[in-house]
DNA sequence: TATCTGTTCTGAATCGTTTCAGATATGGCA
DNA sequence: TGCCATATCTGAAACGATTCAGAACAGATA
């Protein structure tokens, strides 16, 4: 007996239409609970769509309302690779299960960062945009606002412009960190920060003035190089300060993998984390206080921001107020 | 004198037509060089197209034709964080490039490897798909060719299914890994290796074996753990492979962070890299070959594999045979 | 009974694109 | 001149969802 199934399209409305014997536009009311709709009709339909496993047409959706059920990030190619953006992806992701929303990842290489945000904008391809590598006046985010698409700033912006945002205090953290250096006995210091333009570079610098002050501690930024640089010109870097007459003695470095390539130049020039210097850092991943534990980290939890980002836009998409959807995270020694 | 323009709406193919005081239908055509339209209507429309910077409308597109001209990665949201996912997935991106694809993101938290694949099927969510973890006998593999929904593997299966995939050699690996090992003088082998169940656990246990054999090393596996255990406890590992009586003098890893963690824990124990044994590893990033010299590497490129990837489904989707798109890469000795 | 007021449902139009069966015009040829 | 083949273009229908004006019918009111 050969089985002649139909085969097994996808349901649509007009699916549950036929079923329920309904027109199409009542079913559409009866699943988004219309109150022209009979509780009784409401109930039928919506039993039968679960039962056949009904999901709306993405594309008849979004070619209908404009809604895209789409989040962006929009991350720079030649980010640093230790995994900051995987655990922002997968916060992100994390923060969207059980939505309608998608998360596709829009990249950028180095030239254009406002690429990426008129794509989106011009062709109306998310609902809303994650972005990241904040400057204080950072076009993208006059530009989000200009068009009044929903987005969230993983770092802030001081341009007078109000919008959710999600940040890690690095001030607060370079302050922390000196204070840390003080107590080992530490005199010294130096600080190995974020590359110039972006805003959470003027707030580690800010920060480690403010501690230089409140500690009476000497110190100086590195200018030259930032946590960016290649890690062989860190190396070189930490080399070249164990040859200086007045050799730091404490360092706050704002990324594990700097950290690392640092205190292995200073170790080929001969200094020992410990005895000649300490060095505070921030990191995000396991493996630093594992294999290197005289190096003083502070925690950066790169999945809460991603999922953080992804819960404010979402909330900027439904209306919530901009107030309300703005977080700085203290650092949390350990 | 106010300026009254009108709000610049999205140029769709009425537009066009309106402009080029043509039909909609013969804009549509004309747009994609159908024989049918004049040479100059074709010149002409694309002249209009390109100056008023036209672009499909996805989801016109996407409701009328089913194609999504989305590519999607399914990635396990606990995939280890050590840059092997923001590569790949930069990878992906560059190969995406000047192509109408976007890609999205899809997760799966440990439980259901298959849920999201059901659900991209189900929902014709996307063109193609990319899925990495790969076991020798995938239902993934069978479900999306069942299916006939173009994918490509991070990883080779033993289905006597022709897919397109890429894979790094692990076998190979394996071998040269305890060449060198052997021309280091070492004779008592471990290896750290793949969590069990995915194909290349087994194409580096293989590789083992065989590299045993070939140099006449002593060696074997270790059964407890695997490159996902947690770096605690593969750095307790370390410290009990210090303490046998027998203990080893040769080590293979498959990941630059397990051996971090495992080379700590022998350091504990009291060896000593070079001295009192060898390490050869896979890495993926400049900073082991940097911070830990003295381990030996063997490079893993997760950029090029997530690009090849790509390129593979693209290909995959425009038709292209299967059998071209398979590339397992060799281990580059550096 | 005639009219009004709700309640509940529905058809048609719309979003932007593609496809396909014709419509129109041009030129060639008998 | 009349007919046909060819080249070029076009309208309508379809994809799936939502919205909105109105249809149909019930019961209440005068």
């Amino acid at each position: 007996m050969s089985n002649t199934e139909a085969p097994p399209e996808r349901p649509t409305l007009k699916t549950i239409a036929h079923m329920a014997g309904l027109g199409v536009s009542t079913v559409s009311q009866a699943l988004k609970d219309s109150a022209d709709i009979s509780e009784e009709t409401r109930a039928r339909v919506k039993l039968i769509a679960r039962q056949i496993g009904y999901r709306p047409n993405r594309a008849g959706v979004r070619l209908r309302t404009g809604k895209t059920n789409v989040i962006s990030v929009v991350l720079n190619t030649q980010e640093e690779g230790s995994g900051v953006v995987s655990n922002m992806v997968f916060g992100i992701s994390n923060a969207l299960v059980d939505t309608p929303y998608h998360l596709v990842v829009t990249p950028y290489s180095h030239d254009d960062p406002m690429a990426p945000i008129r794509y989106i904008v011009e062709t109306g391809s998310a609902d809303g945009v994650i972005i990241s590598r904040i400057q204080p006046n950072d076009p993208r985010v006059r530009y989000l606002t200009d068009h009044s698409l929903p987005f969230a700033t993983h770092g802030r912006t001081e341009m007078g412009i109000e919008h959710p945002h999600y940040d890690y205090d690095n001030e607060a953290f370079a302050v922390e960190a000196l204070r840390q250096l003080k107590s080992n006995g530490r005199k010294r210091t130096v600080l190995l920060g974020p590359p110039p333009g972006l805003t959470f570079h003027k707030h580690t610098h800010l920060g480690f003035e403010r501690g230089l002050q409140l500690h009476g501690l000497s110190g100086s930024a590195i200018g030259s190089y930032n946590i960016d640089s290649s890690l062989q010109d860190i190396r070189l870097l930490g080399m070249e300060l164990a040859r200086r007459h007045d050799r730091p003695d404490g360092i706050v470095s704002s990324s594990a993998t700097a950290s690392m390539a640092l205190a292995t130049g200073l170790a080929d020039g001969g200094m020992a984390i410990g005895r000649d210097y300490d060095i505070v850092t921030k990191h995000s991943t396991e493996i630093l206080a594992l294999t290197w534990p005289r190096i003083m980290v502070m925690h950066e939890d790169f999945r809460e921001a991603g999922f953080e980002l992804a819960r404010m836009v979402m909330a900027r998409i439904g209306g919530t107020a901009t107030q309300e959807l703005q977080k700085v995270v203290g650092p949390i020694a350990n």
